[in-house]
DNA sequence: CATGAATGAGACTTCATTCAT
DNA sequence: GATGAATGAAGTCTCATTCAT
């Protein structure tokens, strides 16, 4: 189980007919179940294969490698993360705030459907580099609109101008990355969703010093006891 | 290379003679070394044992296996995080915001002083249970110190009250733990020690509601244009 | 990819269609073609397949197996070599030696201008038996009809009847046959053709004693320093 | 089973205990024996293991590769057929035909007494090119030394000056190596050992012009009718 | 304590060949 | 005839772990 750092260059081509391309999609929906099951390193490639119904050797006609499949079944749950909006559209009237509580909530709903595979990734993101490129993309997709979202409070005089738009782009987004990594993936505790959510934005929407003062305290249950699962 | 989650209950007995407790340590700093160089899963116990300067089979008198050698360089790593303040006492005068500043430097000063370990930590941490909980008693430390100081500034009237404690002290830990390893390990940017520092910190004390109309804008030279490295 | 040792006996029927033919006949071009690049143990069948622009499947419609092309490829190569005079015919007053030196010219000719697969097919021979055996013929062929010559020859007194015929038609054989091997596929050195052609039949007729006293010494640029190739 | 054209940079290091040593000798006398009887291409490592009486995977301690072991075995046979004289001196008064008869004899009952592994060799020469550059050593050897000879006699008048040493030596060598294959490796014919020393020293020695009147006759039951044993 | 030889489970891969469409 | 999906036997190789010396 070598580092993987390269990209095969001659990867198989793609099926050719109906019947592969469905075969090819079984072994990719496969694949994703016994990651998320088994992990990475544990799957092994006749797992795949046999989750699928096939040979082991019929892996191969699609695949080299259990990188690149894993990498397939990783780059199509960064496109879902970073999907555009798919609800209904923002209240024309939304306060910032609820703009960025509607984005952090998607975020983490998004995540929470797909925690177990999400989990999977931020492990093999650390040592397959062209997952760790995905996961960066996604990283800096976010990075860039929120950067983009505090230079413009900043200039409608909503946000404090002492921060610095880029480090606090990174920052609040490596929050919210992270937090869900730990509530959802690793378990931390089980906050209630909506509680949660309204509580990180509240932290991010202060962080920035985006006035939240028409923010109605919300039922928010804060301050509660705890809440923590393990100690 | 299972993924362990076990802990083997009858590890090698301690060495008896200094010269054995020597040949241990001699390992330990080995492992290490390889660890940093070579990531967790490429390092083979021959390439420690060889760097060592000893044959292969004496690495068994000593540890049962690679997962057991990386635990304790692992744990030694996590007590240097959070080990107790090491520097001058803080001035009685600081505030708030410089108590809080002081940690997160001391915090990212101990991060940069040993970021391919802490790399390689976040990685083992994601299939090795042991490793995991280590990494989570950390999280938990710094959870904890922060709730508390977020409740006791409440208390105070320093902070907001419609922040969780819990939860923000959760999510702020996220994001310092996240952002150390962006710009540390992953290398996102090369942001000036001090100025992400500070950044940072002005971050956590907006986003807590703590007032820092006292402290000095600091030549903190943002609005920085970019400093970031990867595209 | 077992040592051949017996012909299948019940080949796919000739192709019963024009286009049929073709088919057939594009799959051993190909196949010569590949044989020639890649030598017979790295080509797949596929490869063949692929070069005559057609599925890889196809193949066992015309063939059982890559041994099985390679013998049709190699049989029709074996008889080009050995296949009658195809130039003009010997001059009535032709010396003897001009006779020897005329099927030795015609040998290198053939053997040149098919280089490559005569490579592949010494290598073959070695672990194909079928393969072998016609090489065995072509070597028999050529063997026979040196005996015969010489044996005409010292019975016209112009051959040293010291000479066993039969020996001598093998040794000789074998002569022509590795030097041709060493010139032309090892890349020995690269004795001008003229020059190594006459050197090697006069070689020959004096081994067998025929006078070689009536031949001119042909600009024969012997004795040269060296033109080999490889130390 | 890769064309093998390149030597593994960072072979097995050599065994580091007298045990050590012999087992990796048992190893080469096992895989020679394997070879001999089953052929490179169908020997498998685990072959080789079993008949030195271990495990497969205690062959690679000691090899990287079938190849690799293979061209140890290949070496050493080389080093057999090109040591020095090991028998009686020459008589000090032995003719230029004894002497070439000499160095023939030696040759044929060298490569007879190893007829099954120079086989392979000739075999694995063809696609292994480390094998290959050996016996080209093998053979290069040779044709130094006939292209001595060849010169010294020319210059004593004893050989024909039309010759061209080089070439004479290369195609009189392949004349040699080639009949020893067909004859001992092949099977061509059950030629008496003496007669076919013998007779092919005596072309040898026609070839280049030397003056074969003193030799006697020799017994030599020649012309014999054929002892071919194939057709 | 130290050595390094020996083991063997376990996974990976290739590709000739078959066969349903 | 042609296609290409599917199969699976067969062999390779690695390396953690054991153990006799």
């Amino acid at each position: 189980m070598p580092r993987i750092t390269e990209v095969n260059d001659v990867p198989p081509e793609a099926p050719r007919s109906r019947k592969g391309a469905a075969t090819r999609a079984r072994l990719v929906e496969s694949a994703k179940e016994e990651f998320e099951e088994t992990g990475f390193l544990e799957t092994r490639i006749s797992d795949i294969a046999k989750r699928a119904g096939m040979s082991h050797g019929s892996f191969y006609h699609y695949f080299d490698s259990k990188e690149q499949i894993f990498r397939e079944v990783a780059e199509a749950q960064e496109a879902v993360l970073t999907a555009a909006d798919d609800g209904d559209p923002p209240a024309p009237d939304a306060t910032e705030f609820d703009r960025i509580l509607r984005a952090n909530r998607r975020y983490f709903a998004r995540y929470r459907a797909n925690g177990k595979i999400m989990g999977v990734i931020e492990e093999v993101s650390r040592y397959d580099t062209v997952v760790n490129e995905a996961r960066m993309q996604r990283q800096k997709h976010f990075a860039e609109r929120a950067e983009a979202s505090v230079r413009r409070l900043q200039a409608q005089g909503l946000a404090d101008l002492h921060i610095d738009p880029e480090i606090a782009a990174v920052a609040l987004g490596a929050m919210i990355a992270r937090f869900a990594e730990l509530w959802i993936v690793e378990d931390w505790a089980d906050y209630p969703f909506d509680h949660a959510t309204d509580q990180v934005t509240r932290l991010w929407a202060n962080a920035i010093g985006l006035p939240t003062d028409t923010v109605a305290p919300r039922k928010s249950r804060a301050p509660v006891k705890s809440s923590r699962k393990k100690s």
